[in-house]
DNA sequence: GATGACATGTAAACTGTTACATGATTTG
DNA sequence: CAAATCATGTAACAGTTTACATGTCATC
């Protein structure tokens, strides 16, 4: 289970199933996804896993937070992962199965239609994440090769990001244009 | 659920399990999949649910087989996944969370190694990819604007197969050469 | 005092993987 | 005759989603 290990990645630091959801939603959001429902129970059982500890944490604003560490156990576990090499073959991209079967709509509207609706969310996305980019750029002068490591490999990561969201909006585009020609 | 729509969109034509299953594995491979062992209990439940009709079909080679048609209904819960527009958000991608935690392997060889061993992969699956491509434009000189309808779906789909592969290898490739001259 | 963010959870249903079971036919 | 391919399935487990339940604190 790869959850597993991106909770152990983002427990880097000591941090709350509440904080964990936020964060998955600021940095992986564009290749990961987990509930609430589903953090609070595993978090749980990597504890009695010993891949965690816990304790519990006073708040000033709200209700008591309970506080994850990874142990050294976690931390090997998580190295376990990465050394094992990248885990390919588990892709899963919904609005591609979508795109091989456009055919079956016979209708170039609204195949039309579908490929901007797609090229619209995903200009969005890229425009996101040019925010985040020039956001870290003003901030750190060292901006993008001189930084420290952990700050390197986030702003690989969000290269990456960029370069295939980019590729993709430029096939919505070049395909409804193809459509089109091919209408006419 | 989204292989009960994909399902639906393979059986354009009808097949058996067995054959549904092949499909999966030669063009669905790079954004889906899905076992045996989940693909017959689907097909049996989507009978029930009046989306698919069966029947016995003996084979000249191997054993019975049961091919399953969809029916008008299955048409239309797959034309309504269609319309609803481009289902994004569900992406899951376990090797960009892997890059996401690289800095943790502290270790600029053992960080090469992973994004070698990526390049690599998907290398080797861009010249799959473009194999087919050129088998298509080989056996169709109508290759690639002519196609009639299904083709030109399919062939827009390994055309965004492509642009991404492309996109990710070109990113390894920067990202092995910023990480060495950075060791300098 | 309503709304929204903070905070943690459980229950039920659904989806997906791994392991197992069975047996026929084809190819080397 | 061994191995690969054809063909269909079940069982147990693991992972994920959706709905529900509970209560605090801050802001309008």
């Amino acid at each position: 289970m790869s959850l597993r290990h991106i909770l152990l990645g983002l427990l880097k630091e000591p941090h709350s199933g509440y904080d964990l959801k936020k964060q998955f939603d600021r940095s992986l959001r564009n290749f990961w996804r987990a509930e609430l429902s589903q953090i609070y129970p595993l978090l749980q059982k990597m504890e009695t896993e010993g891949l965690l500890s816990s304790r519990a944490s006073e708040s000033d604003i709200g209700p008591t937070r309970r506080v994850y560490r990874r142990t050294a156990r976690g931390r090997r576990a998580l190295l376990d992962w990465l050394n094992d090499g990248p885990v390919v073959n588990s892709e899963r991209i919904e609005y591609l199965a979508q795109t091989y079967f456009l055919a079956e709509l016979e209708n170039d509207d609204a195949i039309l239609r579908f490929l901007e609706e797609l090229r619209d969310y995903l200009s969005d996305r890229l425009e996101a994440l040019e925010r985040i980019a020039s956001g870290w750029a003003a901030d750190d002068p060292a901006y993008p090769d001189e930084l420290d490591d952990e700050d390197f490999y986030a702003q690989l990561t969000l290269e990456l990001g960029l370069r295939r969201i980019k590729a993709t909006v430029d096939w919505c585009n070049a395909s409804m244009r193809r459509l089109e020609d091919r209408r006419a």
